[in-house]
Parts: C-alpha cells; sequence; structure tokens
RNA sequence: GCCCCCGUAGCUCAGGGGACAGAGCAGGGGACUUCUAAUCCCAAGGCCGCAGGUUCGAAUCCUGCCGGGGGCGCCA
C-alpha cells in the first residue's frame, strides 16, 4: 500500500525531472537506521550515470516533486549521502498496516500471487525405502514441507512428491539382509547392519517375501516418523512401478533417438556435456538464481563410513575408446568416461540414473511447469547426468531445479555420531522427535540455511530445549492468548476497529511490532524466491521480539490504562497474534494457547 | 586433480549490492506486590578467512589463494 503510493510518487517525480526511459523497477526500501528515515530509495543513484545527471542534484530536484504534492503519511523527504532519497512518515502509515492484517486475518494476510498459478512439483526426502528415517531425513522433510506451505501463499500450486528407489542394488541388500537374519546369519558385508534390521526381522511372518515384505515395512516406517513431524505426501512414486510400465524403456529409446546415448563395453551410455549445473548457474524463467541446498535420498549422513569410498578406489580399466568421446572431461566432478554415465549396464539392467531421468520426465508429463528437487549435498554429482538426460529428451533446463543442501551432523555425548543406516549406528529422526517434540524439531531444522551445515547436538538438544528459538516464538503468541483471556475474564471486550483510535499507538515498541507485521508480506516473497524457509523463521523470532518488548514496557489491563488505549494495544496484540499464527503455520509448528512445559517447570521448580 | 557448499562476536548461526554489521547462547550488570520473568533493559564482545577486481557504494557480485565439509561407481 505505502509502497505504492511512495513509487508512485516516485515515479511521476522522475517523470517531471525528465529522466526517461524510467527504470523497470524502482527500489524502496527500508532503511537500518531511523535517521535515514521510514522509507529510502537508491533511484538516483541508479538513474544518474544514463541521465547524466549528479545523482545529488538528481535527487534534490525529485524531493522538490514531490515535496510539491506529497503521498499520504509524507511528512518531510530529503536528500542523503551520496544521492538517497529519504521519505519520513507520519505513524498513520502503521495504522494502516494494523488494520491491513486485522481485515485480512490469518488466511490472508501477506498473501500473495506472483507465482500466479505455477504447478510446481517438489520432490524432497525420497530417503531409499530399506530403513527408518534418520535426523538428516528430517531436515529435508521441514525444508521441502515449509516451502510449499510457503509458495502456496504466494501464488503457487505445490504438489509434494516422495520418489521411491524400490529397485536396484540397494533393495537386493536390504532383502538379503533381512534373510540372513532370519537365519540367524549375518547380513552380508554390504549389506545393512542396523539393529532395527533385527527388530522387524522379529515382526516378518515365516515364509514372506523378505522384500516385499520389507519394502512395505521399510515405507510405513518412513511415512510414520514423517507424519509426527507433520508431513504427508500427495503423492509416493514408484521406481518400480515406472520400470515396469514401460516408461523406463520408452526413455531409453527417445534418447537413443535423439542420439543422446552410445555404447561401449556392452552398456549404454549417456553423453554428458559438462554443462553447468542447474543450480547455482544463470537463471530460470523466473529470474531465480540461487545457490544449491537440499539433499536427496538414503543414509547421507554426515560422512559416508562404507569400507570402500577412501579415496583408494582401484584403479579401473582404462577407458578405451570405443565411442567417439572417451577421452572428454565432464568438468563437474562426475566420472565415467570422460563424464559420461552407464545408462544401462552390460547385464541389460537400467541404472538408477535412467529411471530417474523417466521419472522427471514422467512428472513433467503430470502437467507440471517447474520440478524442485531437494538433494542432498552427497548427491551433487547425479545433477549434471539428471539434467542432461532429461533436457536430451526435449525438456527446458528451467524446468527442472535442483536444490542441494549440506547434510546434517548429530553431535552425541560430545562426539559426531555417525550416521550410516548399513553400519547400524542410526541417529533416528523419531529419536530427535522423541527427545525434543514434533515443534522444536522443526523449527530447529528450519532455523538456518540449507546450504549452511547443521550439527545437532542430541544432549543440547535433550537437557537444554528450553534454548530452542521455537519456544520463544511460540510464548509470545500464549502470552498474547493469555492476554485475551484475561481482558475476557475482566469484561475487557475489544471494541470494533474502526471505533478504536489507533493514533493512539505511538511508543516505538507498538510502531515496532507494526513495522515487524508490515515487513511479512517481503519477507514470504523473498522466502519463496529464494527457496529459502529460514527467513521467515528469522521472521518469526523478530516479531515475537517486538511483542516481548511491547508487551513489557506497553501494559494493556492495567487499572491506570485508559480503556482508548488498553483497546488498541488489545489490537495490536491481536494483530500480532495474526503475523505469528501465520508463520507458525507456514513453518508448520502449532500456536499453543498456553505453553505446557512452562507450566510443568513451574511446577518441579516449585516442587524442589 | 576436478566439481559443489561453507568460512561473519568466545560458541551456534541470521543477513547475501546501500548509509556506522544482527540475533540467540555463554560470560558481566540490572528489572518481577502488576496482563505468565521461557520475558525485558544496559554494558561488553567484529580487519564479515586473505588478496585483488567490478561499482557512486561490497560482508553481499567476480577472480585467485588459504582453511573446513561433501562428491567424483556398470551403488542409490
Amino acid at each position: 500500500m505505502i509502497r505504492t503510493h511512495l513509487i508512485d510518487a516516485l515515479r511521476s517525480a522522475l517523470a517531471r525531472s525528465g529522466v526517461g526511459p524510467l527504470p523497470a523497477t524502482i527500489e524502496i526500501g527500508r532503511p537500518a537506521r531511523p535517521e535515514h528515515g521510514d522509507w529510502s530509495t537508491n533511484v538516483a543513484l541508479v538513474c544518474a550515470r544514463a541521465a547524466g545527471r549528479n545523482p545529488r542534484d538528481l535527487a534534490g530536484e525529485l524531493v522538490e516533486h514531490i515535496s510539491a504534492d506529497p503521498p499520504a503519511h509524507l511528512r518531510t523527504v530529503e536528500v542523503a549521502g551520496p544521492g538517497f532519497v529519504n521519505f519520513f512518515l507520519d505513524d498513520g502509515w502503521l495504522h494502516d498496516v494494523l488494520r491491513q492484517v486485522v481485515a485480512e486475518g490469518t488466511g490472508g494476510y501477506a498473501r500473495s500471487d506472483f507465482g500466479a498459478g505455477t504447478a510446481v512439483n517438489v520432490e524432497f526426502v525420497s530417503a531409499n525405502p530399506t530403513g527408518p528415517l534418520h535426523v538428516g531425513g528430517g531436515r529435508w522433510a521441514a525444508y521441502g514441507d515449509s516451502l510449499c506451505n510457503i509458495l502456496a501463499r504466494c501464488g503457487f500450486v505445490p504438489h509434494r512428491e516422495y520418489y521411491l528407489n524400490d529397485r536396484g542394488r540397494q533393495m537386493d541388500a536390504f532383502a538379503e539382509s533381512l534373510v540372513a537374519r532370519k537365519q540367524g546369519a549375518e547380513p552380508p558385508t554390504d549389506g545393512y547392519h542396523g539393529d532395527y534390521i533385527s527388530e522387524w526381522v522379529a515382526e516378518m511372518p515365516d515364509g514372506a517375501d523378505a522384500r516385499e515384505w520389507g519394502y512395505a515395512r521399510a515405507r510405513r516406517d518412513v511415512a510414520e516418523s514423517l507424519a509426527r513431524l507433520g508431513v504427508t505426501f500427495d503423492t509416493w512414486s514408484s521406481e518400480r512401478a515406472l520400470v515396469d510400465s514401460g516408461a523406463v524403456a520408452a526413455t531409453l529409446e527417445t534418447l537413443e533417438g535423439r542420439g543422446a546415448t552410445y555404447r561401449a563395453d556392452g552398456a549404454v551410455w549417456l553423453r554428458i556435456d559438462g554443462a553447468p549445473d542447474v543450480v547455482g548457474t544463470s537463471d530460470s524463467a523466473a529470474g531465480d538464481n540461487r545457490r544449491g541446498r537440499g539433499r536427496r535420498g538414503a543414509a547421507g549422513g554426515a560422512i559416508s563410513p562404507d569400507a570402500p569410498d577412501d579415496g583408494h578406489r582401484r584403479p579401473r580399466p582404462d577407458p578405451t575408446t570405443p565411442g567417439s568421446d572417451a577421452a572428454r572431461t565432464a568438468g563437474d566432478g562426475s566420472a565415467g568416461r570422460g563424464g559420461d554415465r552407464v545408462l544401462v549396464r552390460s547385464n541389460g539392467e537400467p541404472t538408477y540414473l535412467l529411471p530417474d531421468i523417466a521419472y522427471h520426465a514422467d512428472k513433467l508429463a503430470r502437467g507440471f511447469d517447474l520440478l524442485i528437487d531437494v538433494w542432498g549435498a552427497d548427491h551433487h554429482g547425479h545433477v549434471a547426468p539428471l539434467t542432461t538426460g532429461v533436457c536430451a529428451l526435449g525438456h527446458r533446463r528451467e524446468q527442472l531445479e535442483i536444490v542441494l543442501g549440506q547434510l546434517v551432523t548429530v553431535m552425541r555425548g560430545g562426539a559426531e555420531a555417525k550416521i550410516s543406516k548399513r553400519a547400524g549406528n542410526l541417529v533416528l529422526l523419531d529419536d530427535l522427535v522423541d527427545l525434543v517434540g514434533a515443534d522444536a524439531a522443526r523449527m530447529t531444522f528450519l532455523l538456518q540455511s540449507l546450504a549452511s551445515r547443521q550439527t545437532i547436538d542430541l544432549d543440547v538438544a535433550a537437557a537444554q530445549s528450553m534454548e530452542n528459538p521455537v519456544f520463544y516464538v511460540q510464548y509470545a503468541h500464549a502470552r498474547i492468548c493469555s492476554l485475551m483471556a484475561t481482558a475476557a475474564e475482566r469484561g475487557t471486550t475489544r471494541p470494533p476497529l474502526e471505533e478504536v483510535a489507533l493514533d493512539l499507538l505511538a511508543d516505538p515498541r507498538e510502531l515496532e511490532v507494526l513495522r515487524s507485521l508490515h515487513a511479512l508480506g517481503d519477507v514470504l516473497a523473498e522466502a519463496a524466491r529464494e527457496r529459502a524457509p529460514q527467513r521467515l523463521t528469522t521472521w518469526a523470532r523478530q516479531l515475537a521480539g517486538a511483542f516481548h518488548g511491547f508487551y513489557h514496557d506497553c501494559p494493556v489491563l492495567r487499572s491506570d490504562i485508559e480503556p482508548p488505549l488498553a483497546a488498541a494495544r488489545l489490537w495490536l496484540a491481536e494483530a500480532a497474534r495474526i503475523g505469528l499464527v501465520i508463520a507458525l503455520d507456514l513453518l508448520g509448528v502449532t500456536a499453543p494457547e498456553r505453553m505446557e512445559t512452562l507450566d510443568r517447570d513451574a511446577t518441579e521448580g516449585g516442587a524442589e
């Protein structure tokens, strides 16, 4: 609202100053320092060169024009620094924010439609169905689910999808491990050695097909763990079903027909161009240019602890050169023949790559405009082969966006807990949820950027869960609810907003809450564009902080507070509540009316 | 060797072209007869890894280096 008014004023001032053509977007922002006004713009700096003007002179001219025809709420406008134009407004613009928040409510405030109905398929977690989810899986789950929430609020139509690699070597090894344990033997060395294998085998009926039974068991386990975090999927896609449907064979045919493949060593290879990754490369249609985050797949964890991976791999027999391209290097770290990858092994079995290409083609065929994959950094080498394959089928690169995220490290007992589904020293997502609860777990995962490695210390999580910011934010919400309840008890009802004198809200603490609320729309748009839910977490903490400050300094129901002021403050609290509910809901965290843990601790404290 | 991510306060991390750099925790000092003190306030703490470059302006973009993590299979 206020922004468009100011931008309009700037635009006409620029026109009157003879600046043209006008810049595509006029940037206007809220400066960090109050001396720089309520709003500030750099247009004069940006336009000066092209207009052949001195930035400060141009800014001065803009100020004159704007002062002559001031937009609503303008008090003064001035030139500052190298040529900024700073606007100083009366508090009314913030009171307008309060009205808007209340009018639009939890369902409508800070909603936008720049997604324009884009159907976006977000694939995340996708851990192999060979065991329970470990802690790291929770990070992708929390990320993917909240990202979908945020996208939806910005006008996208998200679809949550989980891809099950339910065929191939890993499934074989899993089945073999179950069978071995069933017979009282050790699983094969490349099999799965976790305790859960023994536990699950105890449930497995005699005569059951270990592969089918184990798959169903694992899948159920994964779904239950995710549900505890509040994450559910619209679609669970099966790699095996895709193969059985013939889609994989058809994909291979198309790739071969388009000359994207060649045969060597009895295998079918996909030619990799060494093209840059989708992620971190130039732009998609939406103008996105972000770095990678995310992860996909199985055990993942901090390291790959399994034996053969120590950099001392036996030298492969040198690729002789049946194809034409053997000498080429891929430039992306993928190996194989100069970076090329096998689609079909010499034994006739497809690798995971071919079905994966077919799978992404299938998603696009289902009508999605955009695919977002959330993968772990340990799958980075798979980015180029997959995107190459998908593009070779004729799809646009911008349709597939792969978000790479750094892995989760778990500390326990002061040391790093190694995570390996196969080696058996799992730290399960369920363990974390048991320890801190679903809310704290989700908020913790969404505290930082996916591009940063996350360390979760289970001892800290268990012993000092109160340190978690989730409580700070939830407490703000609970305080508001408590305030409202007390008001009701005392018969202090909120008059209709139109009858309330909002201009009584002039305390810095009050205005800070409103400023924070105003920012939500921008924050959500940024979070959606950058695929960065942690921005919303940061905002929620900020709003909670602003509210706690208000609560501390601005009594509402105290006897010396005049009713008109009390009413205005109650409405302010209501607006803050709306903001907190929106944010917590998008983050997948509950907004409790009272803090149970606080009650409990108080009781315990009193007992001692 | 090549590819990706990270390097910001003692610790964990926000910020990711704008004007003197932000929070939590730890540590120092203060505020509860009051709407829940899981709160609030004050002080302290920084060559934003290093060096160049682009720009009116760089923690932010580019290049190189250093340090940490990950990846480089006819595993997924």
